[in-house]
RNA sequence: GCGGGCGUGGCGGAAUGGCAGACGCACCAGACUUAGGAUCUGGCGGGGCAACUCGUGGAGGUUCAAGUCCUCUCGCCCGCACCA
């Protein structure tokens, strides 16, 4: 047997064996449970770093600790390999995208495998690769027949740096969420998705995510964005318009003095024409147009607007009121325009103090009735309805429906619900995506490519450095083509497709990634779906999230999949942190992950990152730390080497209750462990705690060790055996390393996981502490059955008891069996 | 402004309402050593010689008992943010 523990010569032997068995590939497999564990796959940028050795090792403890239990588990890995970086590596380095990316794939699987994680790597996916990028191509082609993918002209996010367009979700602060330079806005004809289709949907199912972390279900509530309220118009006699609003507040409706338009709102051309205003009011509306997104629409912006010379009517009262144009009002949301209530809406009391509009106040507390002239800022809260005519004296809460319903009865509104959620935009000026497969007829107008027809492969001669044009658009073989309908000539799209769109349905590929006649296949897909454990990091809590729950919705009702959500449980892993910030090549604070295996070895790794901390929470790196884990596995390695002997040829079982009381003590340690470490693993992802429970059954082992001389070797065989099977899925390669040099030919990986005895759990006698109003003044060891009234009575009998309440009275006694006793005197 | 989360030793972090600080790091002392950055043993929240006492951001409360539950408050992090 081998004297040191050397990682680097462990690991890669067993590897190579797990490799050549295809230890960690899996079928479907109807007579087991199945279990789907995920890891977020990775863009392959070149290199590992921390967050991914964190993300996998977390995934590799939850894939191997579930074989162990039994289930049939899928573990896979793969690539989200379109995007950016490789085409700016073209530009820059005048690599072709497609090398670039796929030398870097090969480096990470390299860096993957050596990180000894238990992926069934026949699964793996690229979503670069044509057979993949053909079924994205499909699916597009799904919703667009479905309805679900249309062209319009729109006021879109573009990004000068990365010469494309952004969906909103991508627009991080105003900036690109990629590159984090300032985004402008761009009138263009593009590609969406109707995710709003589905805004109810994605909300209302957040109940069936109760796997998920609070804080990502209400980042996307939050992102949805549902308000109830409702629509109507102001008429605008002079012109014989409407102007439809939409409010929250149709109870607040008699408190309006003014409307308000979004500077971009087509009407404002009409409502200032030939007014003394025209001029001034256009000014403004250019300047206001001229702004960025964020400056635009920063709370802290002041609230500017004017008037526009023309008065609209009040439905509600017939009143005439003036019609503004502010930058404060959105165009994208609601109807564009806003009613103005000064007295119950901060902004409009902002607005109408600045302009010296009226006030009036509508909604009244009767116990303590307010004034315009003594309020300090608009009311917000509930009331009584004031100067509403007949809708005077209700609660405005009841006002609201009374309101909506009256609306409805007149005609001239309804109730409205209204999302903050947008069209999803998927189109980009970009190469390295998967092409929109649609082709362009003067006759037959935006035609699907036919399905057989695809993949639509990218061209390989391309120039990379064409600017704000997709770089298709200059490949004549690939944009001229004929009409699939009438065989005209006709000319391809030539925008890519967002990548989040291929990320958006990976997952399902995964389980029959080598379909070429559908997708998947739909029993297969239902067998393994959704993912039971779905692990990364926090900043997709709304992009990658949401779209796949979109998708996921989508393929339901195309009858592709079973499943109303695709990730049942989600965590979401906190940063690696190194001197108080995240790692990164610009702070020149990061650690690598190669050296790191390469000078310990990829258990020391795995085990320091899973013990310096809760999963969810981010970690501080520490050099130290990680010495730390190293110096576990040596000890690890020296007491199994000890104890390897004793336990060789050992009977499989024994008499627990022949056991002296060190050989119990160790028994009790071991199954107390196993408990511990099965809670903590299954319930709560608690690694940290797991493993420092383990080390303490390493402890104990020592303890043993120096206390018998002869120890017992069937109790030790039971305590190696199921110290190797606790650690097996932190730590493979050294657990499957001692297990074959302690007289194993099969796997450790293949064993099932250790259960513990409730017998040996319990013990002869134990501390009690006893309290004094709650303060301990006595601990006492008695027998571990004792009753309650019997340990109040051992406990007052206590000499030191005895002389701390002479001369007090005893109120009351609490005696908690196997805990404490605590009296409470006067 | 709205929503979510977090505040515990020198550090990472433990604690089904029941002995606060498990486990590890760092540090200190000792052993073995020519040597130790290997290993082993012991110590390690503050004050106090001790008995004891204070201590989980702060202030209240519930309870026999609170890091844990409730109310208020302070600080930090994250998300959304002129969404009508």
């Amino acid at each position: 047997m081998n004297e040191k523990y050397v990682p680097g010569e462990i690991e890669p032997r067993w590897q190579k064996v797990w490799a050549d068995s295809g230890a960690f590939h899996s079928e479907v497999d109807r007579t087991k449970p199945e279990y789907y564990v995920l890891e977020m796959f990775p863009y392959p940028s070149g290199a590992l770093h921390m967050g991914h050795v964190r993300n996998y090792s977390i995934g590799d403890v939850v894939a191997r600790f579930q074989k162990m239990r039994g289930y049939n588990v899928l573990h896979p890995m793969g690539w989200d390999a379109f995007g950016m970086p490789a085409e700016n590596a073209a530009i820059k380095n005048k690599v072709h995208p497609a090398d670039w990316t796929w030398s870097n794939i090969r480096n990470m699987r390299r860096q993957q495998q050596e990180l000894g994680l238990s992926y069934d790597w026949d699964r793996e996916v690229a979503t670069c690769h044509p057979e993949y990028y053909r079924w994205t191509q499909w699916l597009f082609l799904l919703f667009f027949e479905r309805g679900l993918a249309y062209k319009k002209k729109a006021a879109v996010n573009w990004c000068e740096e990365c010469n494309t367009v952004l969906a909103n979700e991508q627009v991080i602060d105003g900036n690109c969420w990629r590159c984090n330079s300032v985004v402008v806005k761009k009138e263009l004809e593009q590609w969406f998705l109707k995710i709003t289709d589905y805004a109810d949907r994605l909300l209302k199912d957040m109940d069936l995510l109760g796997g998920w972390p609070e804080r990502v279900r209400t980042m996307q509530e939050n992102w949805i964005g549902r308000s109830e309220g409702a629509e109507f118009s102001f008429d605008v006699p002079e012109l014989g318009e409407k102007i439809p609003v939409y409010t929250t507040r149709q109870d607040t409706s008699f408190g309006v003095t003014y409307v308000v338009l979004a500077p971009e709102h087509p009407l404002v051309e009409k409502l200032i024409a030939g007014k003394p205003e025209e001029v001034a009011v256009r000014a403004f509306v250019e300047k206001v147009r001229k702004l960025s997104e964020i400056n635009r629409t920063a709370t802290d912006v002041e609230k500017e607007g004017m008037f526009t010379g023309t008065y609209a009517v009040n439905p509600f009262n017939g009143e005439k009121v003036p019609i503004w144009v502010a930058n404060y009002v959105l165009y994208e949301y609601g109807t564009g325009a806003v009613m103005g209530v000064p007295a119950h809406d901060e902004r409009d009391w902002a607005f109408a103090t600045k302009y010296g509009l009226d006030k009036r106040l509508v909604v009244q507390t009767p116990s303590e009735p307010m004034t315009i002239a003594t309020m300090t800022g608009a009311y917000g809260g509930t009331g009584v309805l004031v100067n509403s005519g007949r809708f005077d004296g209700l609660e405005n809460e009841i006002a609201k429906a009374k309101m909506a319903d009256w609306l409805e009865e007149q005609k001239n509104g309804h109730r409205r619900v209204t999302y903050r959620l947008r069209d999803w935009l998927i189109s980009r000026q970009r190469y390295w995506g998967a092409p929109i497969p649609i082709i362009y007829c003067e006759d037959c107008g935006a035609v699907a490519v036919p399905k057989e027809e695809l993949p639509i492969k990218l061209p390989e001669n391309v120039r990379f450095d064409v600017g704000a044009v997709s770089p298709l658009a200059t490949v004549d073989e690939f944009v001229n083509c004929k009409c699939p309908k009438c065989g005209k000539p006709a000319r391809r799209e030539t925008d890519t497709m967002d990548t989040f769109i291929c990320s958006s349905w990976y997952y399902f590929r995964y389980t029959d990634p080598r379909n070429t006649k559908a997708p998947w296949d739909i029993n297969a897909c239902n067998y393994w779906t959704p993912v039971d454990q779905y692990i990364g990091g926090i900043e997709h809590a709304i992009l990658h999230l949401l779209y796949s729950r979109f998708f996921t919705k989508v393929l339901k009702d195309a009858g592709l999949i079973d499943a109303d959500e695709p990730f049942k449980n989600l965590l979401t892993q906190g940063m690696v942190i190194k001197d108080g910030s995240k790692m990164s090549k610009s702070k020149g604070n990061i650690v690598s992950p190669e050296e790191i295996v390469k000078k310990y070895g990829a258990d020391t790794a795995r085990l320091f990152i899973l013990f310096a901390s809760p999963p969810e929470r981010d970690l501080e790196w520490s050099d130290q730390g990680v010495e730390g884990a190293a110096r576990f596995f040596n000890r690890l390695w020296r007491i199994v080497h000890h104890f390897a002997e004793t336990a060789q040829g050992a009977p499989a079982t024994y008499d627990a209750a022949e056991l002296d009381a060190d050989a119990k003590e160790l028994r009790r340690a071991l199954h107390t462990t196993i408990r511990k470490v099965t809670d903590d693993i299954a319930d709560r992802f608690n690694f940290n705690t797991a493993i420092s429970s383990v080390m303490e059954l390493v402890n104990a082992m020592h303890v043993y060790r120096d206390a018998v001389k002869t120890p017992h070797p069937a109790l030790i065989k039971e305590t190696l055996e199921a110290l190797m099977r606790l650690l097996a899925p932190f730590a493979p390669h050294i657990t499957e390393e001692l297990w074959s040099q302690t007289g194993h030919s099969d796997s450790v990986h293949k064993q099932s996981w250790p259960k513990w005895d409730a017998e040996a759990l319990k013990t002869d006698s134990v501390e009690i502490v006893v309290q004094i109003n709650g303060k301990v003044r006595e601990k006492l060891i008695v027998p571990s059955e004792i009753t309650g009234a019997e340990l109040e009575k051992i406990a007052l009998s206590q000499e030191r008891i005895q002389a701390l309440i002479e001369g007090k009275t005893v109120v009351k006694v609490i005696a908690v069996p196997g805990k404490l006793v605590n009296i409470v005197i006067k």
